[in-house]
DNA sequence: GTCTATACAGGGATAGAC
DNA sequence: GTCTATCCCTGTATAGAC
């Protein structure tokens, strides 16, 4: 009765006693590396071996750790939702306008676009084209994060007299997609998303929460 | 002297006689054949010999007629995109208020959406990264593009009292982003824009013109 | 648990026949 | 202008030493 740690990215064949010494370790750096060379090659330049140079480890271990390249493209993106998740919902929770999501949405790219961390996730989804496997592991993945955000718009739109008319998910899924697709045409022109872009959606934000004000003012 | 019509994607090597048969047409399936790659198979799995399968044509002559893969993922991108701004010259000309370019964006995401050519685009500009050759490429190609948007960005702007506050490029990329966005997310859950979200945005257009409308009803 | 070595498939690109 | 054949490199994946 092997005592297996069990975590479900855990493709390791089974072992008979006890030792895991720095594997979690090792998986974190490998799962590091992914995202470096997935934001610095692309998808299409991200094999097996250019992730283990980007991390300065063996290229087998990516096969004994995660079963596959893909296998670990999709560890990447259940850990990436996931820390994301913890990371922004508490200043989530919080928003009450579309100029504070925006604001929210806002600091996230400050500190996560330089990171790569986007950049990485548009790449496998990029990558999740023409392959069942990592779209499925991909959607997975996502789902605590769409669920977090889709919460946030539930709130702002309870405020609003467009509670009833406006459907959640397509608000939510469009959300998502403005900041994918900025990351994606960031990757293009990257002076794109350094300027004045998100001031630019600021300004929008509370251009459209003041007529919200204005034309229902005593909703409230 | 010889009688090259030179088109500005030709690669081939320099020839000596008249002779240019049927070779228009074989660049047109090649760039055909590269989109469906693109499309079904992602960018990671648009290789030469993907490409040439899809087209029932022989691998080398992707060399032949453009240089290299990459070099054929340029033609591609920039035949779309001239192809794109001829369609919805027109279109995008008459357009007067945010509801109208929203209708014309669901037109185009009607008509382009199941053909894959927006799906290709995001793939192209998805292998962009950490390939400074497609970076320029597709940069270049999407020139005229945006510059059709911009136009109709800014004859919207000027109809409201925030034409010198908001700036065009970034509303533009906004525009641009999000369509692109949505494209990335089908490929996830093809059922995505299938249905309600298009139709939300034009909601949510509306409603801003509506807005708009009653905050500033003297400007016009 | 990590490394070296290796099998084997597929990809980019070119040479040369037609 | 198109095809066949080929070179060489890179990629995935596994076996087995340590």
């Amino acid at each position: 009765m092997p005592d297996r740690p069990t975590a479900p990215d855990d493709h390791r064949p089974t072992r008979t006693g006890r030792s895991k010494a720095g594997a979690e370790h090792t998986r974190a750096r490998i799962v590091e590396a992914a995202l470096q060379a997935l934001r610095d090659e692309g998808i299409a330049g991200t094999s097996a071996r250019a992730i283990a140079r980007h991390g300065g480890f063996n290229q087998a271990l990516i096969f004994y750790h995660f079963g596959s390249v893909e296998g670990l493209l999709v560890a990447v993106a259940r850990r990436e939702s996931e820390r994301r998740s913890a990371l922004y919902a508490p200043a989530l929770a919080e928003v009450s306008s579309l100029t504070e999501l925006v604001a929210v949405a806002r600091r996230l790219h400050d500190e996560e676009f330089q990171a790569g961390t986007v950049a990485a996730l548009t790449q496998v989804l990029a990558g999740a084209v023409g392959s069942d496997e990592l779209s499925r592991g991909i959607a997975d993945s996502l789902r605590p994060w769409t669920a977090l955000v889709g919460d946030t718009i539930d709130r702002l739109l309870a405020g609003t007299p467009f509670g009833g008319v406006l459907p959640r998910d397509d608000l939510t899924s469009g959300v998502a997609a403005l900041f994918l697709g900025i990351e994606l045409l960031t990757g293009l022109d990257p002076q794109m998303a350094d300027g004045s872009l998100f001031a630019t959606m600021e300004s929008v934000a509370t251009l459209i929460d003041g007529l919200l004000l204005a034309a229902a003012p005593t909703t409230g």
